[in-house]
DNA sequence: CCCCGTCTGTCGGGGAGCCGACACAAACCC
DNA sequence: GGGTTTGTGTCGGCTCCCCGACAGACGGGG
């Protein structure tokens, strides 16, 4: 499978990608470069140049920042992209570093539309820059919500809101009300996305397990009741 | 003064607008309205639909987040916009509600950019989408920072950066390395924007007074020593 | 199969920061 | 000028959550 065209029907599952006009979509596709990557390896780090806009359709990329400087250990996670995610998009734009790592969290494959190719191609369409801003509202509307929740709500709150977005795939699926059962991550990796520490994390999901919302499992959080998850975010 | 090519030389002074073409610069004024507010009036909230992008071009404006419902009293402060700020523009994208309330902290003058001239001048001219979208980007790296800082810092360091950070009118002013040594804000402000009580603040800011790095007056801080509290900060 | 690395479950101490309370000072308004 | 409103300074109790510690469970590789 080395033509990045075999991935459409993935991308095609993504809100953004979907609502692109053919005469946008199909050059995307052409630039595209396919990328494989082994669990762990690095796609680019914080302070990076530019290399071009990303979509994930196998596997998964976290997204990570270290914290300040290289001597300082604690990193925050800030989220894990799973297909249909684009990413990437800012450098694109203004042509300036990166703000985040971005490493596989298991093997992925990554659709890669290298940068000069997509600014070339832009410099020539440029009615599509307004397409494309849609990934940066989209990604500043989430940020928004995230700052708000981690200034305002518990601990409990927020691993219960971040369950239900992560169910629903942050939003970002054609598919309107589907959900995902299961959600594969560790409780180490939930307590950096949150800023809770992981035995905190861990005595939540009890509590939510003896509630009957979820069932706790080795490397995996399923989903038993999403409406009464979704309640006991108030 | 009622038109608003007579607040050009205070536009200048943003890195965004100073930055813009000619061919993008003089439609913008060309399209904007001047609109006064008086102190606490709302320009727009959370939830309204898009009524175009504005510039602050005297006084300042709050934008905050009522935290969820309305009968929840509990608001989030974002942050305080200063002439020659921007703002309004994720609406301006993607056409969908105001991510935040949007009110006057004082007496102020902004630049309204209505958004449908705003929307049909760019259908005819694409290729601004992309300078437009340079706001969004700024917009998202600082959200990335301020949530990284949410999640790793403790209070007092937050603080500081923030106070940096103000100082220097959150990096948009054109001028390279000038700040301001007074910040007009009251410590109950300042608290719900850091998401610290505000007996904390004033229990952070009488540190920093002790350690001749700001004063502490009525409704202001005054930065004695930038480079100090800069340093402080790690 | 067994070993070892990773993940999970749980306890208890300690601390940062919240919250209610209250006194006081400065601006503001008739 | 007197009363009101808004902002500042400060205390002590309390709570949520961090952190170190450790034991057990699972799973993958030699």
């Amino acid at each position: 499978m080395t033509d990045p065209a075999a991935y459409l029907p993935v991308l095609q599952t993504g809100r953004w990608f979907a609502h692109l006009p053919p005469v946008f979509a199909q050059p995307l596709l052409a630039m595209a470069h396919l990328r494989q990557l082994a669990p762990g390896e690095v796609l680019f780090l914080r302070g990076d140049a530019p290399c071009g806009l990303y979509a994930v359709v196998r596997g998964a990329i976290s997204i990570s920042g270290t914290g300040g400087r290289a001597d300082e250990a604690r990193a925050a996670l800030l989220t894990r992209l799973e297909p249909p995610h684009w990413f990437g998009e800012i450098s694109v734009f203004d042509n300036s570093a990166r703000t985040h790592d971005a490493h596989a969290a298991e093997a992925s494959t990554l659709l890669q539309i290298p940068h000069e190719p997509l600014q070339a191609w832009l410099t020539g369409h440029p009615q599509h820059w307004h397409a494309l801003a849609l990934l940066l509202t989209d990604k500043l509307r989430t940020a928004f919500v995230a700052m708000e929740e981690l200034a305002l709500l518990p601990a409990g709150q927020r691993l219960a809101r971040r369950l239900v977005m992560m169910a629903e795939g942050y939003g970002q699926w054609t598919a309107e009300g589907q959900s995902r059962r299961v959600i594969g991550i560790s409780q180490e990796q939930l307590s950096l996305m949150l800023a809770i520490s992981r035995q905190t994390t861990n005595q939540i999901l009890k509590d939510l397990e003896g509630r009957a919302l979820v069932r706790v499992h080795r490397g995996e959080v399923e989903i038993l009741d999403l409406a009464a998850l979704r309640a006991t975010c108030y």
